[in-house]
DNA sequence: TTAGGGTTAG
């Protein structure tokens, strides 16, 4: 009603009546009619473009963002501060480096490169950009600082592979007792739940709790994280249980917890629980239902599923959503079911639903469809090993030793080489390393010993090498509680037998093996970053 | 009347 007769007077022409529009326009989603008053107004200044431009930030339109702030550089108004936080913003969005080193000269001309908000937009547009070299040099020299840009350095950190870093930074912003927000506690609990430090974690849960920050949703929807990446599934349900407000963040993080854990029904139960609470389910929702249903083999349910995300929910599946289908029904066995599902597609399949095809091909041993998703997966990626190696893989399965050592020699006629995997792990500032079938560590005999005990324990709890079945996925979360125990041990006050049960790779994944990328951080180190 | 960081899948 009211904007009707602003319109009918001609007043949102006006400056201070056209700029309150915008602003109002872009808060309540009207994205098209905020420009159209931009547009149509007779004169603008500098609140105006800024309004305009980081309204397009906001909601993530960054190209045109840009655009208009060339078309505002080249006219009579002058940037300010704000104009360029945004800008600054939107290269950090599209992770655009040249323009943002554009901006930073800018501001260097203009001598408001020193700016608090400026420094840590700085410092998150060159950390997204993957600069995190030229986000820490201005961390260094930074006048000011404040909780919003150690969690910009903390998360450039963490997000350009230096957790270990990012780790004894916070560690140190903690013992140095300085004031840390929810916001910041709900990102390093995203650092820390990636590598299974439960007892990090729960130092982190105790600070919230102790600052009172027991109601904050990101906080809460990071420590239900934190909890089940670290293995302890009923910590996070009573995070949950607890929580007087959830979004949905926190159903998908809960549902993606028992999903992850091997418990299908529980994870679709919850969802039943989200539909009656009103919460609509999100694209991710059903990429963590359908992950469930793959790993209990509940094939007619996740079809079932997939379907009403469009029919009822008109959320449009992603190749992801597509790739879990065909995971899931090459997981149950049914790998022409996979392929016609696959041929059948409204989009072109693309990389993950090749991989997942033939993944399931893999673990089946199936030589034929298997030729059939490698061929695809050449044609997307030709430079790739993955297909190569996995077709080796599945000969020498089924003893088809020919085939197995056409398809090596076809791989190094090509060119493409598979990178040998290490694992390491660091005891008392000592680093071992291991590759596969290494026996070079002096102590190798006892970790193969140890390694062969818990294939014991394994067997006993019904694990059938090479056959995924739920069983497998109930062994998987044993075996997170085996391991979960000789940590503990390590944290009190065990020694280097107990830290090489879990030094060797027995395949689980719990993020206790460094992977080959991350020996960045070994060279961050030598370079003298970071905290020692 | 324009302002910086944070939580979810794989």
């Amino acid at each position: 009603m009211m904007h009707g007769l602003v319109f009918s007077n001609g007043y949102e022409k006006e400056i201070s009546v056209g700029n309150s529009l915008i602003t109002s326009y872009f808060r309540c989603g009207c994205l098209s009619s905020g420009r159209q008053v931009f547009d149509e107004m007779f004169e603008r200044n500098v609140i105006t473009w800024t309004a305009m431009i980081s309204s397009l930030v906001q909601n993530e339109l960054y190209e045109e963002s840009l655009e208009l702030f060339n078309q505002m550089r080249s006219g009579p108004v002058c940037p300010n501060s704000l104009t360029y936080l945004s800008s600054l913003m939107a290269c950090s969005g599209l992770q655009a480096l040249t323009g943002g080193r554009q901006i930073h000269s800018l501001l260097w001309k203009l001598g408001i490169q020193s700016e608090v908000c400026i420094e840590s937009s700085l410092m998150d547009m060159y950390s997204k950009c993957g600069q995190v070299n030229d986000a820490w040099k201005i961390f260094e020299s930074a006048q000011d600082l404040d909780e919003v840009s150690m969690t910009v350095i903390l998360m450039g950190l963490a997000q350009n592979g230096f957790k270990e870093e990012a780790k004894r930074f916070f560690m140190k912003l903690f013992e140095s007792g300085i004031e840390i927000d929810p916001n910041m506690l709900s990102a390093v609990l995203g650092v820390f739940s990636e590598d299974t430090s439960l007892s990090l974690g729960k130092q982190i849960h105790s600070l919230s709790i102790k600052r009172n920050f027991g109601f904050n949703s990101y906080v809460n929807n990071g420590l239900i994280n934190m909890y089940s990446k670290c293995g302890d599934l009923e910590e996070s349900a009573k995070v949950f249980s607890r929580m007087s407000q959830r979004n949905s963040i926190s159903w998908n993080s809960m549902i993606a917890a028992f999903a992850r854990h091997g418990d299908g029904c529980r994870a679709l139960q919850l969802y039943e629980e989200m539909r009656s609470d009103g919460i609509a389910p999100t694209d991710i929702t059903f990429l963590s239902l359908l992950h469930a249903c793959s790993h209990v083999g509940l094939v007619e349910k996740g079809m079932e599923l997939l379907k009403s995300m469009t029919d009822v929910y008109g959320i449009i599946p992603r190749a992801e959503h597509y790739a879990c289908v065909v995971d899931m029904l090459g997981r149950a066995g049914l790998l022409n079911e996979a392929k016609t599902f696959i041929e059948g597609l409204p989009v072109k399949a693309d990389m993950l639903v090749w991989q997942a095809l033939l993944g399931a091909c893999s673990i089946r041993g199936d030589p034929e469809i298997g030729k059939y998703a490698a061929n695809q997966l050449i044609l997307e990626t030709p430079e790739s090993p993955v297909p190569y190696v996995s077709m080796a893989n599945i000969y020498s399965s089924r003893g088809k030793w020919k085939e197995r050592a056409r398809t090596i020699k076809r791989m190094k006629e090509i060119g493409v080489s598979k990178e040998i995997g290490i694992s390491w792990i660091e005891i008392e500032k000592e680093v071992h390393s291991f590759v596969v079938q290494d026996r070079m560590h002096p102590q190798a005999e006892l970790m193969y010993g140890i390694l062969e005990e818990l294939l014991e324990l394994m067997l006993e709890e019904g694990y059938v090498p090479g056959n995924v079945t739920p069983t497998e996925c109930q062994t998987g979360i044993c075996l997170t509680r085996y391991i979960q125990n000789f940590q503990d041990l390590y944290i009190f006050g065990g020694n280097l037998e107990d830290m090489s049960k879990y030094a060797l790779d027995i395949g689980a994944g719990h993020g206790y093996f460094k992977r080959n990328e991350e020996s960045e951080q070994l060279r961050f180190q030598q370079r003298g970053f970071g905290f020692h």
